[in-house]
DNA sequence: AGGAAACATCAAGGAATCTTGATGCGTCAA
DNA sequence: TTGACGCATCAAGATTCCTTGATGTTTCCT
C-alpha cells in the first residue's frame, strides 16, 4: 500500500497517543505504572486525586491502549501496554525525524534522498 | 539535585511538547517540516488551511520549541528543532520505559531493580 | 441478607482549545 | 507612494476537555 495512504491513520493514532500523554494527572499515572502494575485505590493514593476523576484518565489512557486492565475480585489492575509506548516512539523517530543522538549524523544521511515538499 | 526535584518540570515540559503533538494539523506541519524550511504560505497552500489558523498551530509549535522560524524579507521560514522533538522522545524512553525494540529484554534487565511505588 | 469497599459512569459546570473572519503591520514592486 | 502580499493578532463563537459530586454495580466480608 503507498505510504500517501496510511499516513492518514498514522497521524490519527498519533494524534490519540499524543493526546492522552498531554495531561500531567495522565503522566503521573503512567509513571507509576512504569513500576508496576497497580490498581485504582494505589493510585488515588500516590495521586492524591478524587476517584471518579483517576476513573476518567485511566480511560482515557485506556482508550488509545497505552494501558490495559485486568480485575481481580474487587480490583481492578492497571498496567503499561508497551506496544503503544512503541507507536508513540516511533513516530517521533519514522515519521518526524527524532533521534536520540546528535542530530548533525542522521540529517547528513537523510540529506542524500532530499525530498522535496511537491 | 534528587531526581523527585527535577520530576515535576520534566512531566510538564512533557505534557506540552505531547500536548504541540496531539493536534492532526499540528502533526501534519511537522511532517512537512520534516523536508525542510517551509515559508508560511507554502504550508498554507499544502494544508489546505486558513491562514490565521495555520499561524495559531504555529504559534503553538513556537511556543514549545518544536519549532523555530526566521524571516527573509516578507517571508516567515519555519523549520524543525529536533532538540525539542528529542526530548519528547526521550521522556518517552527514560520516563516511560519506552524502547523501540521488543519489550522483553529490557524489562528482564529492568527487573533487577525492583523499585515498589512506595 | 446487609453493609462496605472498589470502581465505573453520568450530568453539570468550568476551563482550555480551536476555528473563523476582521484588522493591522511590515515589506516589496510598480 | 500606493497597492498587494505575507504574516501576526484579536475577538467571538464553537467545540473539546477536565473536574466534581452523585449514583450505580459488583464483590467481598460478617
Amino acid at each position: 500500500m503507498p505510504k500517501a495512504l496510511t499516513q492518514g491513520s498514522r497521524i490519527l493514532d498519533a494524534r490519540d497517543l499524543y493526546h492522552a500523554l498531554s495531561d500531567e494527572t495522565r503522566l503521573r499515572i503512567l509513571c507509576l505504572l512504569r513500576q508496576g502494575e497497580r490498581c485504582v485505590c494505589e493510585l488515588t493514593d500516590d495521586l492524591c486525586c478524587a476517584q471518579s476523576r483517576l476513573s476518567f484518565h485511566l480511560r482515557t489512557l485506556k482508550n488509545c491502549g497505552l494501558v490495559t486492565d485486568r480485575s481481580e475480585g474487587r480490583w481492578i489492575y492497571y498496567k503499561l501496554n508497551h506496544d503503544a509506548l512503541r507507536k508513540a516512539l516511533m513516530f517521533l523517530r519514522e515519521d518526524l525525524g527524532a533521534d536520540a543522538e546528535s542530530h548533525a549524523a542522521t540529517e547528513r544521511a537523510r540529506r542524500a534522498d532530499n525530498g522535496n515538499c511537491r
